[in-house]
DNA sequence: TCTATTCAGTACCGCTCGATACATAAGTTT
DNA sequence: AAACTTATGTATCGAGCGGTACTGAATAGA
């Protein structure tokens, strides 16, 4: 009951996550951001909470929107497919034509003041959970033979997610498509990297002579 | 003539990286950043002009400093040393216990408002820069027989890059030295990833079905 | 010692930040 | 139509932002 909302909260949050992706967490203000959804303040704190659950909100609909390349690729039959589709996934994404360049889940608070700490912390996690899905799938490879005997699964989602981070820096400073889809399948010439030792039943080969600093 | 300055610009300086590698540009406020110089904005405004200034010469200490590892890795005899140089430094720089995490090229104003598109353009030349100075070294390499025939340079830059701004992100998500150093390891195995034609000369072989966007 | 020149500290500038109080409009329910 | 509930628009809040006059303080040269 009551006065009905005179705008699509849906197509809201779509604008307010471009904006937040173009320009960051702080350096997206509160008068860009509703001048981009086309209400008001108000309607924006009635609708949302605040300029941290926007965020969030914002975050879970890229998580199901552009990022959603992640979960497809993560169906693929096999662990070299899973490495595929995310990379590719990851050069498509972040080198949109229609959509800021580069990833929200890295550029959106990768570094930030007292007041975004929140956001970034959001953004770690959300990197996190996202790393330790693609672990889980490379765990299920190698149960399932797909992966050679004695591979460490969290290595090989670590290498992949890497891959697809720099592909996000590299695409926020205006590097084109191709050229990151040839860094893609340039990564992905020696799937699987290498088998490594699983952390803690030995001693991984190191090279020796770096000290800590 | 005068009276003389009365603290060290230098370190003074050194204190202010400090702020901006681990809150960025938009995230280190006057406040913080006077506070850790220990002096007033006064100072600061006479010896450095202005927070822009004082980040650019940040930054320009930071080319010189934590990330003196890029120059040092250029004079290595061979491409394969190079790029073993350019990814263990970048592990060990964005990895420090007494720095904060990631790399302040990176994560200093990767995404941003109005008032920080200076600085982010500025970490945007930087990377290119240091992009295109591996890739000069690499062309050398390419000249000297030290690369296959038909390698491209700047793809081989590429490579090198967005792996070492991926462990930059990762790192900054507080991943451990350990993991990283693993994933740059796994990266340099098939080195050189493999020969690209150049562009410009021939198609280069992709998959197709992707469609724009 | 006197004067010129530069540095340092206090207090403050205008502005923008995220967030809200309040009055009004637009609906639903009775 | 009256009562109630919720959304919208205006105008503004206190706080913090980057930046700066202005007043002393400290040194160099005459």
């Amino acid at each position: 009951m009551g006065r009905p909302r005179g705008f699509d909260a849906e197509q809201a949050l779509e604008r307010a996550l471009l904006v937040f992706w173009e320009h960051g967490y702080e350096g997206a203000t509160l008068t860009d951001l509703t001048k981009a959804m086309g209400i008001t303040r108000t309607s924006m704190y009635a609708a949302y909470g605040n300029k941290e659950e926007l965020f969030r909100k914002a975050l879970a609909r890229y998580t199901r929107g552009p990022a959603g390349y992640v979960a497809k690729a993560l169906e693929q039959p096999t662990a070299e497919a899973v490495a595929r589709a995310l990379l590719d996934g990851a050069v498509r994404t972040t080198t949109r034509p229609d959509c800021p360049a580069g990833c929200l889940g890295v550029q959106g608070a990768l570094a930030a003041g007292e007041t975004a700490h929140s956001a970034r912390d959001a953004l770690i996690a959300w990197r996190r959970d996202g790393g330790e899905a693609i672990r889980s799938r490379f765990e299920q490879a190698l149960d399932e033979g797909d992966l050679p005997p004695g591979s460490d699964p969290a290595h090989l989602a670590r290498y992949v997610t890497t891959l697809a981070y720099g592909i996000a820096v590299q695409a926020a400073g205006g590097v084109c498509r191709d050229d990151l889809q040839q860094v893609a399948d340039s990564a992905l010439l020696n799937w699987p990297p290498h088998p490594v030792t699983p952390t803690g039943t030995g001693t991984p080969p190191r090279r020796g002579g770096r000290g800590p600093s």
